[in-house]
This record gives C-alpha cells, sequence and structure tokens, in this order.
RNA sequence: GGUCCGGUAGUUCAGUUGGUUAGAAUGCCAGCCUGUCACGCUGGAGGUCGUCGGUUCGAGCCCGAUCCGGAUCGCCA
C-alpha cells in the first residue's frame, strides 16, 4: 500500500508565484517524454496540467521509477518548483516546472482505447462506454462545473426571490396524457403501476394550494420518448411556481433571473424587457414557434397574389385552404447553385413539402422554376413582396400551413447556418406568448392542449371555446435563445368552473378527468390562489450556453439514441425471480 | 414506425473495375537519446474488414438479411 500524498496544489495552480517552493499534487500522467538521461512528464487534474522534471539530479532509484510512468498513472508527485530553461508559450503555467523529489504510484493503467483530449475525434460510441475516461478531458470536467455554476446561481437567486425549494416524488400516479410515461411495477401493489414523472407539474400546482407561495426545483424528469441530439429520457428542469401572478409578474421574475444568470455566468449584459412575439406573429415572419432571430430572411405570404394564378401548385394550394409564402436569400443568390437547391427541396419533403420553388433576380433577369406560368413582369410582381434587390434568391413552398411554416422555417435556420449567420456570441432571448390552448390531434379525432389541460385560457376568448376551440389563445409562454426553447409555462386555471369548461372542450367527460386528475382536482376543491409559473430545460440551457451540438456533452452519464446506458448496459433483463416478485410474466414475440 | 449516413489494426481513416501477403497516421512494445512539451531516431508487434447468407474460379469491394452507432421526420400534454 502505497503512501498518499497530501496535495498542496491543483496542477493548474503551479506557477511563478511558488518558484523555489515545495509543492505537492496528485493526478494522472497525461503524456511522458524520455530524452534519455531527462524524463518529462505531464500531470494532470481537473484543474490543468503541470510539468514534472526527472533528471540527473535526482536519485537513480526514482529516476527508474519516474521512467516506468505510462499515461494515466495515478500518482502523487512532491517537488520543488523551478523556472524552465525553454518555455512553452501554448500552456498557461508553461514557464514553470517541477523537479521530482518523491513519487507515489497509486493506480497503474492499461493503455486507454480513447485519448485524453479536447479535440479528438473518436466515436461517441466509445466516449460512452468508457465514460470515465472521457470526463477526465478538461472541456467535459469544465461543461460539469459550469452547471455546477449556473444550479447554484439559480438556487441562489430565486431563495433571494423567496421561492422554496421543495422535493416532489419520484414515483407517482401514471397520467395516460401526453408523452410516454416510463412505468415502476410495485412489489407491495401487484399490477398497479407508479410512472416516473415527466414533470412535477401536479405537484407542485398543489404546492400552491397547500401554501408553498413559491416554489422551486432542479429536478429529473423522465419521458419516454425517442431521442434527439438536444432529447434525453431522463434530463433535468429547474422548476418554479408562484402563487398570486399574472403572466406579467411570472415573467418579470424570470427576465431578471436570467439577466443575472447571463451576467455572472456568461458576462453578458442582457437588456430588459425582454421581446415578446405572439405565437402566430412567431409562425408568420419566422415559421417557427422559437424563431432565432439573429439573422433575417423573414418569411412573406403570397397567398392572396397567387389565389388566381395560372400554376395550379399555387393556385391550389390556397383553394384547398393552404397557404404559399417564401424567404428571401437577399445577397446570397450566387451561393446557390441549382443543384443546391434541389438537394433542399429533398430535405423539406421530410415535412411533407411536394416541391421548393424559387425566383432569383439579378441585374440582368429576374427568372424562376416556373417560367412557364409567369412572364417577367407577373415574377417582379412576386418578387416586389419580398423587396427584392440584386442577387436575391427567394424560395418558396406551397401546401398545408403546417407544411409550408415548417418548410421555410427549417429552411431559414438551416440556409443562415450555411451562410455562416448564426452568430455564436450574441444570445438572442425572447418570450413567444399566447400560445393556442388547444391544437386538434387527427389521430384522436379532437382538441387536446397544446401545454397541459390545466392551462389558463385568455379571459376575453373564453366564449371561443364553445364554437371555434382552435382560436382560444392560451396564458402560455415560451422563453427562446437563439432559436432553441429553453423554457416554458404558464398560467393555471384555478376556477373550478372555468376547469369544467376546459375539460368538455378537450372531450373529458367528469368520470375521465376525475380519473386521471382527480387528485389535483380535488385539491382546488379546498381553496387555490390563482398560480402560474414555468420550467427550463437545464441540460439544454448549458449546451448552448456552451456553445455544445449535443446534450451529452453536458450530462455526465447520458443515454444513447436507443435510450440505453453503454457504460452500465443498462437497460437489462430481468431476472425470473424477480419478476415473480412483481407478478409479471413477459409475452415471447 | 419511416428516411438518410456510417461500421476495415487500440484509435482516426484510405483501400481503384471484384484479383497475389489489406495499407497510412497515431497509439502500443523494445533499443538509442540531457530541455522536451504532438520530443526525435531505429526496429517490432498488432486485423474474424460488424455478423450471417448469396453471386463468383476468386469478395473488404457486388446482392440480400441482420446487428450496432449517429442524424432526422413522426413522436416529445
Amino acid at each position: 500500500m502505497s503512501n498518499l500524498i497530501k496535495r498542496t496544489h491543483m496542477c493548474g495552480e503551479v506557477d511563478r508565484s511558488l518558484i523555489g517552493s515545495t509543492v505537492a499534487m496528485n493526478g494522472w500522467i497525461q503524456r511522458s517524454r524520455n530524452l534519455g538521461g531527462l524524463i518529462f512528464c505531464d500531470l494532470r487534474d481537473k484543474s490543468g496540467i503541470v510539468q514534472i522534471v526527472f533528471n540527473q539530479d535526482v536519485p537513480e532509484e526514482l529516476f527508474q521509477r519516474g521512467d516506468a510512468l505510462r499515461s494515466e498513472y495515478v500518482v502523487g508527485v512532491i517537488g520543488r518548483v523551478k523556472e524552465r530553461e525553454s518555455i512553452n508559450p501554448d500552456l498557461k503555467n508553461g514557464d514553470v516546472e517541477v523537479i521530482a523529489e518523491e513519487l507515489v504510484v497509486y493506480s497503474e493503467a492499461e493503455t486507454p482505447p480513447i485519448y485524453i483530449k479536447d479535440d479528438d475525434e473518436v466515436s461517441e460510441n466509445l466516449r460512452m462506454k468508457y465514460r470515465y475516461l472521457d470526463l477526465r478531458k478538461h472541456k467535459m470536467q469544465a461543461n460539469l462545473t459550469f452547471r455546477h455554476k449556473v444550479a447554484k446561481l439559480t438556487r441562489d437567486f430565486f431563495d433571494g426571490e423567496g421561492f422554496t425549494e421543495v422535493e416532489t416524488p419520484m414515483l407517482i400516479k401514471p397520467t395516460p396524457e401526453g408523452a410516454r410515461d416510463y412505468l415502476v411495477p410495485s412489489r407491495v401493489n401487484q399490477g398497479s403501476f407508479y410512472a416516473l414523472p415527466q414533470s412535477p407539474q401536479m405537484f407542485k400546482q398543489i404546492l400552491m394550494a397547500g401554501g408553498t407561495d413559491r416554489y422551486m426545483q432542479i429536478v429529473k424528469c423522465f419521458r419516454d420518448e425517442d431521442l434527439r441530439a438536444d432529447r434525453q429520457p431522463e434530463f433535468t428542469q429547474i422548476d418554479l411556481e408562484m402563487s398570486f401572478v399574472d403572466v406579467d409578474d411570472v415573467l418579470e421574475v424570470q427576465e431578471r433571473y436570467l439577466q443575472r444568470l447571463f451576467r455572472e455566468i456568461m458576462n453578458v449584459e442582457v437588456n430588459l424587457p425582454l421581446p415578446r412575439i405572439p405565437y402566430e406573429e412567431a409562425m408568420e415572419r419566422y415559421g417557427s414557434d422559437k424563431p432565432d432571430t439573429r439573422f433575417g430572411f423573414e418569411l412573406k405570404s403570397l397567398s392572396e397574389l397567387v389565389a388566381d394564378s395560372a400554376f395550379p401548385l399555387f393556385a391550389d394550394a390556397v383553394s384547398d385552404g393552404g397557404t404559399v409564402r417564401g424567404i428571401n436569400l437577399n445577397g446570397y443568390s450566387d451561393r446557390f447553385s441549382r443543384k443546391d437547391i434541389d438537394k433542399l427541396q429533398d430535405d423539406i419533403k421530410t415535412f411533407g413539402a411536394k416541391g421548393l420553388f424559387w425566383i432569383r433576380v439579378s441585374d440582368a433577369e429576374i427568372t424562376s422554376s416556373f417560367n412557364k406560368f409567369y412572364d417577367p413582369e407577373g415574377l417582379k410582381n412576386l418578387a416586389s413582396v419580398f423587396d427584392a434587390t440584386s442577387n436575391d434568391l427567394i424560395l418558396i413552398v406551397a401546401g398545408p400551413e403546417k407544411v409550408v411554416f415548417d418548410s421555410l422555417g427549417f429552411l431559414r435556420r438551416e440556409l443562415a447556418g450555411r451562410l455562416g449567420l448564426l452568430d455564436e456570441k450574441r444570445f438572442d432571448l425572447l418570450w413567444v406568448v399566447d400560445f393556442p390552448l388547444l391544437e386538434y390531434n387527427e389521430e384522436a379525432g379532437r382538441f387536446t392542449a397544446m401545454h397541459h389541460p390545466f392551462t389558463s385560457p385568455h379571459l376575453d376568448d373564453i366564449p371561443l371555446l364553445a364554437t371555434d376551440p382552435g382560436k382560444v389563445r392560451a396564458k402560455a409562454y415560451d422563453i427562446v435563445l437563439n432559436g432553441v426553447e429553453i423554457g416554458g409555462g404558464s398560467i393555471r386555471i384555478h376556477d373550478r368552473e372555468l376547469q369544467k369548461t376546459m375539460f368538455r372542450a378537450l372531450g373529458l367527460s367528469d368520470e375521465e378527468a376525475a380519473n386521471k386528475f382527480g387528485f389535483l382536482l380535488e385539491a382546488f376543491r379546498y381553496g387555490v390562489p390563482p398560480h402560474g409559473g414555468l420550467a427550463y430545460g437545464l441540460d439544454r440551457m448549458i449546451m448552448l450556453l456552451r456553445g455544445e451540438k449535443s446534450i451529452r456533452e453536458v450530462i455526465a452519464f447520458p443515454k444513447n439514441q436507443a435510450a440505453a446506458c453503454l457504460l452500465s448496459e443498462a437497460p437489462s433483463p430481468a431476472g425470473d425471480d424477480q419478476l415473480k416478485e412483481l407478478g409479471i410474466e413477459l409475452v415471447k414475440e
């Protein structure tokens, strides 16, 4: 058993101010360079790297042990800090080194299957399997530390605003509405199941009914849906709820929170109040309910102009209740070839678009992919909607509203990215407000809640619930950062009559409602304050602030696309005994 | 559930029209080397070309199935 070296400094802390003094560090061998009579070792811990030297001045026995060091050995070193003979300008402390006086090898290491450096290009598969090696990277440790700092600031801020952090249960009643639940069998109650929470929604509302006044929690949530680069089956929310508030009250606190977050963590000044864009305007202008406002290319409608067009694809789209819209890549026409546009057409087919039409405007001429149906005057007329001038390329999609918005919203963002217009140093925060309360679900053949069934409608719109439910606006809001929804919430219904009306609009009978949400409705019978709140997706927020492309870079132990943990190999089959105890029998397919 | 991309030394990749013994870089091992920091030089080991089947005189390459990884649409109240 080796002696433990008592650390006096982290590797990254050893600098000029320590020249001449003796220091003790613990860490991993990053790399070793043996020049013959002289050995350099880079010792790494989460703070950084310091160079350890074994030279002719150190005892032969120690030199030999220094020679035996290999990558990722875990060691402790005591030595004297010395100014370097040759400086490494690339290293923060590249002007000093430590002459070894004592070396303890705590643990040897096999040759690692992945490199421990930030810019390696190893497959993510291996990074996940050997996550403990991956986490040794400076970037990964920096991401985890950053995340910790955001969490701490969040708790501090909301503590200062009178919020109380309350833990809500992880084993809850399954709610078949919305995303798929993770089901947990109960041994004590065979045949009955808990669900893991998709969010603490009902419990935080009950906390308001319980007099907590202001609640916050940094909480794990679970959804058994398909994964994406920015979507994990278990993820973390900053969950918030406030009593005696309306929309403005909620947003006002959140804006101060975001301002402080950006100021203290990102050193970025956010101007308040943040812009608020109604949902309808966001769709009309950006084709998205989470617009990226760092660049232009706003959508314009051609529907009225082309309603009687000779071009059937345009005219039919309008007469079928759809729309014809486009974006103008003003000044970038020469950046896109015919082939590029064909490729884009394939991309938007995934959204259901039938085709992508274009108008090119140059000094010499104006031309389009539908020249057959328009003379130059007609094209000019269309182009004028986009204020088109020289070297402009107008991309047009015709079809049902959703298809057109999805397609153009995608193109807008995709092409801005290709043109390098997404400024990574810029952070555009905005609220999207006045979401529709309900959306028609083709599959279910009825309206479903866009947010959740407790979201309050705009009071002015309540009469529409009976006549035109799709038009009712909700007191719901999303906070959007650079085209990504990082949080959302709403004012909740606290009026029992209104809640009943809402259930009726959703096609839920009293019995069904009681069955699904009974305990919440029951609680509201005994006095509930007006309340509302919101939840941030912490992982997504950290991902954006760190400039990462995947949420997996800011989660210590993420799942892969198949919702598996490659490190621990979860999930795995359950044993027969365990299943029997739970009263579960597997059906063989 | 659909679409697309990928799977060849430990790692990242190349591999021509199907043709002898599958290459490079890096890593690893050994030897030499006193100022390196991606150290250098010399030598060496290292491969079920994801798996199964088919076509063929002959398959890393062509065909089919399947597994694995990623992106994405649906889905995500």
